[in-house]
DNA sequence: GTCTATATCCAGATAGAC
DNA sequence: GTCTATCTGGATATAGAC
């Protein structure tokens, strides 16, 4: 009987998973108002009812995507610190990875514009306005952190701190959405490029 | 009776422009599914009915402020090319005026935020599609031209032109983002760490 | 030109059969 | 668990008074 109750709770919990992986897609393009539940329905090969058994509200779909995103991000920023490496390594391995994960996972692009289309609208929930409220600062204040620490020890270029922060996250966003809009056709550009910010 | 009729002509022009206006902050911010009539006409001080007097529908908003935006960047694109400086210049220029005009006037980041949004997306009107289509590609093209150029001269890094164009157009897209999203609190970066790709 | 009232439509959410 | 049918609310767009 346990053995039942526990294929069940997977077998729900995958699709929960394949909802939330095809509403991404829809909220990040789309936005939040102009994606329809029928819509994740449709792509998710069911009926508009049946997405209720598994989320409460539409608005649920989408804080619950916005909560992983920053889960994934943050946590991500935050093993980054604290790898034992020198600063200057840690943003190259951060501008690599997410170049790389751009190209290979088109869901992890999306994700990033969710994000970013979530904290510039007021038209969201108010679950998702806090996360990112208490949230949306992390990844900055980390990369902050390391680029003082290589400014410090003179491998990474003296600049303001926080603008080289806040370059390094738009630029990062402004490929994300390019990504997300241009899908197959998009080539990863030379990491090299966005390095020169920070590396002479 | 002509005179009146010019004047008529301008009031009305005027108040298109405003609520024009008003209808880009929020198409920006929060899309055209979001926004609502209403909100547009609320902001712009009158009924909501008022706003039929103006234009056809919401959609028709869209497309126009779509059409507006694209003429003035492609303009300045355009503009740009012709100007008699070597290359390097121009792309200082621009970045500097790209720079210059987003801490200055919102409503040029917002501009910019509208069409990254609108070209992702796959819920705007038709005609807009078909302008976004059009015009697009024309300041990657050109700005890809003024690098070559400038890789000719020896002024501009060896860098592959596709891929610096792409970088210089999603970082540009970046920061319009973070500036639409941060309002007042935003403060431009230096100027000279994004010339640093290019740039030795 | 401007407003109020309303027709119409559409999408979110629920109920209930299977 | 899944579907179909339906309730309900809200937004676009129109009609008509002033």
């Amino acid at each position: 009987m346990a053995r039942n109750k526990d294929l069940n709770k997977q077998m729900r919990d995958e699709r929960r998973e394949q909802i939330l992986s095809n509403a991404l897609r829809l909220f990040a393009v789309n936005g939040l108002a102009a994606t329809k539940i029928s819509d994740i329905a449709t792509i998710s090969g069911f009926s508009q009812g049946l997405i209720y058994h598994y989320f409460r509200s539409k608005e649920d779909i989408f804080t619950e995507l916005i909560r992983e995103a920053f889960g994934k991000l943050n946590h991500a920023a935050r093993e980054l610190e604290k790898l034992p490496v020198p600063p200057r390594e840690k943003i190259k391995i951060a501008l690599e990875e997410l170049l790389k994960s751009f190209e290979k996972s088109e869901n992890f692009a999306l994700s990033h514009l969710l994000i970013a289309q979530a904290t510039v609208s007021d038209a969201i929930p108010k679950e998702a306005k806090k996360i990112i409220a208490a949230e949306n600062m992390v990844p900055y204040e980390i990369i902050t952190r390391i680029i003082i620490e290589g400014q410090k020890d003179g491998s990474i270029k003296q600049f303001d701190s926080n603008d080289l922060a806040l370059v390094f996250w738009t630029s990062v966003k402004g490929l994300a959405m390019h990504r997300a809009a241009h899908g197959k056709k998009y080539k990863t550009p030379d990491k090299n490029i966005l390095m020169s910010m920070f590396f002479t």
